[in-house]
DNA sequence: CATTGACGTCAACGCCTGTTGGCCTACAAT
DNA sequence: ATTGTAGGCCAACAGGCGTTGACGTCAATG
């Protein structure tokens, strides 16, 4: 072993580079092996020899570190901004989980993956930080789905003033959102009376 | 014409009603007009003698009319959970917009045509209530981010604790959230402090 | 030097896709 | 009864896809 010589993994490397630009941009479906093959100036079937097939190519340029920051060592209030912030970061230098968000419309694997990322990842980060244990799943999918749909707005539908927007103010408006989702009263979420009443 | 006899554009609606479902619940490059023409009990090519291509069917099957309310009408912090309910009720009924969603997040035609939907109706039914009408896009699509992410959890990702929510529980936490994206003071959108500072 | 084995290419297979044109059939009008 | 026409099916095309296997070609190893 001891990397034979020059290069092997390189090449792997580069493919799977490729590979993550182009599903993020592309979506899984209309990214082709040889397209990616082409990009990364190599045949298609070398791709095969290191993959495996386009299935597996997938999960291993998709798997996903959110790298989410201490939140218990955050002050209370700041919670919010300083999730936001870190995602909205990670989202604008890479487009790993934009693969993943593009492919999981359409494919329930996909979407499976997703979900084990946000409940491995994002519940775990933010349930210590819940007031009732038992509602934490719920905050954090609530969490989840305003995150979502800024990165939907802002990386994939193009939305005009999400994409204008300064990061510093999606911070400012979405912050306190994931503030109120995290600590408000489940009953009545904010102000305001409203009624919850399941039964 | 005058319906010369039985069927005709019968078959049309039914190749439609097909196609739709088809569409919402597995997205546009995973949906064969084979498999569409199977459901119909129809040859491939009726599909094409009626909407001519893919690309065409797609067009007519995803067409959305959000039919929002007049919420000029709606008590002043009401607006919120007004709209969240309508548009929970409308994804559950009938999934429409998510075969555009689903669509959407793959190709930049489909991504175009949701931008079009939020501009002319989102965009056009929040306008009036907005205190500063510069703002008024940029909050409408703050707005579309977390009714969208709702939608993404719900209905594509299927986030469980999405999922089991009742539509009053979603109404419940998301309304507030609306309403103060569309109300709060655009520098500092909510308490605390958090300066916004373009430059 | 001979051999091995990884890196890489080439050409092809089988499959599925959107799409097309010809043909059949049955009704409605003449 | 004949004709026109619209509804429908069948068979096939061309093209792109993922995937495969045989075939070169060097560098390192014995």
């Amino acid at each position: 072993m001891t990397e034979t010589r020059r290069s092997g993994a390189e090449t792997r490397e580069r493919i799977l580079a490729v590979a993550r630009e182009h599903f993020a941009q592309q979506g899984y479906d209309r990214t082709t092996i040889r397209s990616i093959a082409s990009a990364a100036q190599i045949d298609p079937s070398m791709v095969m020899r290191y993959f495996g097939n386009k299935e597996e190519l997938f999960k291993v340029a998709a798997s996903i570190d959110l790298a989410l920051p201490d939140l218990s060592a955050t002050p209370e209030g700041e919670v919010g901004r300083v999730m936001t912030a870190h995602f909205v970061r990670t989202w604008d230098s890479e487009g790993t989980l934009m693969a993943l968000l593009r492919r999981a419309a359409s494919d329930p694997q996909a979407a499976e993956q997703m979900r084990s990322i946000f409940a491995t990842q994002v519940a775990a980060a933010v349930a210590p930080l819940c007031p009732d244990p038992a509602q934490a799943a719920r905050r954090a999918a609530l969490v989840a789905t305003q995150l979502l749909g800024i990165a939907l707005g802002r990386y994939v539908l193009h939305l005009p003033p999400i994409v204008e927007m300064d990061p510093e103010e999606i911070v400012a408006w979405v912050g306190p959102t994931i503030d109120r989702y995290l600590t408000a009263d489940s009953a009545q979420p904010d102000q305001e009376s409203g009624r919850v009443g399941s039964s």
